[in-house]
DNA sequence: ATGACCTGGCGTCCAGGA
């Protein structure tokens, strides 16, 4: 079974690139993020009339998550567990149906900048940056129910967290940011240091691999790029791999997403 | 050498992204 993540930026702005890719990679599952779009004004179509099954979790004009699914998606939950106020679509899982279960989690975690912090060096209470980290709190809470279900499972989506300074063409230039600062990384960490297997990681080793290219600066052509998109799978599931990819090829083509398909071929 | 983007929205500029 092969599963993708990718942060389409967009889905009407991606209606023609999507399908495209689809068509060509051929995945059984696939974990959408910022799908910019309500339920209701989502393209099912485009999926369904491709085998997909589709489930949305939508809202007007930032982020959003998807799954698509070319098995049956059953027990479906949209929304990170943990506080009720927090109204930003940003996390949805469901079970797929196979020979074998597999509990699929999509997420598209918070960016976190600008970075605030107070003069102890804490974030600000009610900035972006202490949003991404308490985010990141309430992650590490399912993660470890994940486990605790020793259960074939996977959370995949755009963390916006660069683990370490190969994951960055220019680490030095992320220094500062919330998308590489010790404390996003640490986090990121935390939850790995549960239990989980960085898919990637397990199977490539070394620099130059990256799933996001700016739009700006002519990132893409002088492949200044960072990974952030990424897979964490648990024990049960780490023992099915047996690939795990970039398809780095995806940016170059016409319209594409500033972030690429990230995949893993499990056997299940 | 320098500068440089893209998306969605009660839109023709703004907010948000990374």
């Amino acid at each position: 079974m092969k599963i993708a993540t990718f942060n389409i930026n967009g889905i009407k702005a991606r209606a023609e690139a999507l399908p495209n890719w689809l068509d060509s990679a051929q995945p059984d599952v696939v974990l959408l993020q910022e799908i910019k779009s309500v339920d209701e004004a989502f393209p099912r179509d485009l999926f369904e009339e491709r085998g997909y099954n589709v489930e949305t979790h939508g809202q007007k004009g930032f982020n959003g998550v998807a799954i698509l699914s070319k098995l049956p998606l059953e027990d479906v939950s949209r929304g990170l567990p943990g506080d009720e106020s927090d109204e930003q679509a940003r996390w949805i899982e469901a079970t797929v149906v196979g020979k074998q279960a597999l509990r699929v989690c999509g997420l598209y975690l918070p960016n976190g900048n600008p970075v605030e912090l107070a003069e102890d060096g804490s974030p600000v209470p009610g900035g972006k940056y202490d949003y991404k980290l308490r985010w990141m709190e309430r992650l590490r809470t399912r993660a470890a129910e994940l486990l605790a279900a020793e259960e074939p499972a996977l959370m995949a989506g755009d963390y916006n967290i660069i683990p370490q300074a190969e994951d960055a063409k220019r680490p030095e230039a992320w220094r500062e940011d919330a998308l590489f600062r010790p404390e996003s990384r640490a986090a990121f960490r935390r939850i790995l240091n549960l239990g989980f297997t960085e898919a990637f990681r397990a199977r490539v080793q070394g620099p130059g691999h990256y799933s996001f290219w700016d739009y700006q600066a002519g990132a893409w052509n002088r492949n200044d790029g960072i990974r952030i998109d990424h897979f964490l799978l648990t024990p049960q599931a780490a023992d099915l791999m047996r690939d795990c990819g970039i398809d780095k090829e995806v940016r170059g083509r016409h319209k594409p997403s500033d972030h690429v398909p990230v995949w893993v071929e499990l056997d299940i």
